[in-house]
DNA sequence: TCCTAAATCTGATTAATATCATATTTTAGG
DNA sequence: CCTAAAATATGATATTAATCAGATTTAGGA
């Protein structure tokens, strides 16, 4: 997440961000920084060019993209949406007792996740509303 | 969670619960569910006593504590509460890009784990509003 | 008082995740 | 077409969390 807005706060049309120039900024250790990156990248999160003047960017596309698809690809779909009691058949009809102490808060935080796009968040730090990294 | 929302709803005056009794009920690997229970014992979330006749169970006091006071205690005080970011200096006035999105859905959860009790869990359960595990 | 059944304590093992290292592929530029 | 610079792929190591095993303490009952 915090490389993904580094890279929309700081991605330009000439511009493109390697590992070593990005993990110190965003206190990442650079292996596993090179890692996420890389599958941010093949599942179509962030873009990348190879070879001399490559690096990480954002495309237009990536821009776009809501939040929630960052945390479905880093951490797997199930990981926000299983019953937190791990109980197969939990679901509004046959609730489970922490289902809706959950579940509300639970879909709500998804609900943004899901409406909310990397574009967003960071027009909100360009206009000062809210603050990133270091 | 599980192991004391199965205790609280089993646990009666003369009845305490072993690990070797529990384990199998709630789907949790025995040894684990051994050293959670003795934690959450050390820390007053649930009762025990040891020798013949022993074991853990709920007292009435422990019926009363938030479900907040489990999180805090297997999960630590900060693991709910601090930045996603990690970012030190995150705060309402300081906000990062995703306090927020995140914060309030957040401390909406955090606020009901410390509204709802154990007993009210088990309450709803036994009123049919709700099932618990197996 | 002794035996046994339970939790407790401690350290070891295993599994999962994070991190590292390095060889391979791609591509811009001479 | 060659070279160097970048991501990519793959496997190894390190760290953390989950699980196991066994010795120790406590308490009930004969």
């Amino acid at each position: 997440m915090k490389a993904v807005l580094f890279l929309a706060l700081h991605t330009n049309d000439n511009q493109k961000w390697m590992v070593k120039d990005i993990y110190s900024r965003i206190n990442v250790p650079q292996s596993y920084l090179a890692k996420i990156l890389q599958e941010l990248s093949k599942r179509d999160v962030i873009s990348s060019s190879r070879g001399p003047k490559g690096g990480f960017y954002l495309s237009e596309a990536n821009f776009d993209l809501p939040l929630i698809k960052i945390v479905d690809v880093i951490d797997g779909k199930q990981r926000l949406r299983s019953c937190m009691l791990s109980i197969k058949e939990c679901d509004s009809d046959n609730p489970c007792a922490l289902h809706d102490l959950v579940g509300n808060t639970n879909s709500e935080f998804i609900k943004r996740l899901e409406q909310t796009t990397i574009l967003d968040l960071i027009s909100d730090v360009k206009e000062g509303k809210s603050v990133l990294p270091l």
